[in-house]
DNA sequence: GGGAGGCATTCATAATTGTGAACGTTGGCC
DNA sequence: GGCCAACGTTCACAATTATGAATGCCTCCC
């Protein structure tokens, strides 16, 4: 889970000269100020498990209690919001459920998946995800729950830097090096020991990544985890991958094998319906 | 229960989608007009099948263009929208998915309901729904599908009229009669020849529900389905109720009785751990 | 019981945003 | 080829919103 502190810590109130600002676009000149900040809102509401008050929300995003008075008040009069029993905590309301279902009917990429991924996880009988890089960050879009009893967290909408996942690593593979460069942070956080921190290291293993043609994770977030991913190669897929998850220990070589054998396909399937599809669509 | 009702007056100010009426609707007065105009972008581009240009947005939402432009770009930006390939038309961007499936996984009800709709499922067979009550509108919030592919979120978000649905009907059951009425829109809109559309035949309706304890709907929105349906009594369930839906040809008098049994123990189950929860949450 | 701290809310003014008309571009239609 | 309609974008001014200090309410703590 994400960490219940008020570490959201999203964007940067008065960052002085903050070079490093490539993927989260925080003092765009043209922006709407109001627009968005509730924005803002919703992104904090999501990523923590409280309710909030109006002054936490203040202090965390550094915007004016006065100014967030008005704002949050609309979400909630619109259902965007919801409070308490007391009033004075909001959480997130209703309506983003709506927009939930939308999003993911509505993607060509999940729809066009869900048949190959339900067979892949059938046939491996392993978790397996569909994700998307945003930025420096693997979305989790689809996922099919190992039939196993282990359960590894993850779910959709979850969000992991980009260069732990093997789903982040085979998206990124598919980039030119130098937008890689560009849009990776300039310190690779460690998620477990196994994480990769150093940027050439990460280099070396896109390169590898590249040349096998999928992309290996030994417990880079979670350890005890090992995951294969392949890249999506269709324009239309939007970097997005499909993944399947092991625990290593379960992981021989044969494991491997079969494993790859049926992402590779699910791939290529999805690949295929991706092209008929947006082809069609663009006529 | 202090008088801090913040339903002080009808705020819902419109219908979520189709939205007509050319000027803006009845806004709230202390409503910030940008914030609001955000969430009015959102929900139409969640309601709709296509992407839309500023020029169709402004034409549906009677936005001004110019205003629109830079509202657009400022959620582009963010990845709340994106552009398609031309850069000229927008739909949901990623931030919605990841906005809305933490509302799902931080919901009480829909979390604590989990297991039960399981084994409901199992138990039953059947398609069985979590439903929760928004004004006149009911808004499915999980689902289980009657074969064991686990379709998690595939229906979830969808709206339906609560009048037209057994969800519904059992939700609006638990409310006093004059808040029903007030909630009510003038038109029952009919969805098949099923559907109730007198409000007083409706209140009847309401009213054996009270007596039964459940609610019915016989091809009411979707012919050849019949519904049963239980509310959720707790108060942190916040008017939500669980049904299970059935092919008409189906539902012989013992699979009513074995169906009813299912759902009323599953809902009982549902209650006792709210009330065990949010008893918790409050100390 | 009284005081301190935290909270949502309100207010006038300064800053930002919304507006409609104008511009440059694109794509389709005679 | 040239006209027309539609689109996204820009601009200066008018309208709206943001702001920080002030208010009243509450709970917690001495």
């Amino acid at each position: 889970m994400a960490a219940t502190s008020p570490a959201g810590a999203p964007s940067e109130p008065s960052s002085p000269s903050g070079s490093s600002a490539p993927s989260a676009p925080g003092a765009a000149s043209g922006a709407v100020k109001s627009c968005l900040r509730t924005l803002q809102v919703l992104e904090l509401l999501s990523s923590a498990d409280d309710d909030f008050s109006i002054a936490d929300m203040s202090r965390i995003l550094g915007i004016p209690k006065s100014s967030l008075h008005g704002l949050v008040h609309t979400m909630s009069d619109r259902g965007w919001l919801a409070a308490d029993r007391s009033g004075l905590r909001f959480r997130l309301g209703l309506k983003n459920a709506v927009v939930a279902m939308s999003f993911l009917d509505r993607d060509l990429v999940v729809s066009l998946s869900k048949t190959a991924l339900d067979s892949l996880a059938e046939l491996t009988g392993e978790t397996v995800h569909l994700g998307r890089l945003d930025g420096d960050e693997i979305v989790y879009l689809a996922k099919r729950e190992s039939t196993h009893a282990l359960r590894l967290y993850s779910a959709v909408g979850r969000r992991l830097p980009a260069h732990a996942t093997a789903l982040g690593k085979a998206a990124l593979a598919t980039l030119p090096e130098e937008q890689v460069l560009a849009t990776l942070p300039e310190r690779l956080v460690p998620l477990t020991p196994n994480t990769i921190t150093a940027r050439d290291r990460l280099m070396e293993d896109l390169a590898e990544t590249r040349q096998r043609g999928y992309a290996v994770d030994n417990g880079e977030n979670t350890e005890g985890i090992s995951c294969l991913a392949f890249a999506l190669r269709s324009e239309a897929a939007e970097h997005s991958a499909i993944s399947c998850s092991v625990p290593t220990v379960r992981l021989t070589p044969q494991r491997v094998t079969s494993v790859l054998e049926a992402l590779s396909a699910a791939a290529g399937k999805i690949d295929g319906l991706l092209a008929h599809a947006s082809r069609r669509q663009i006529e």
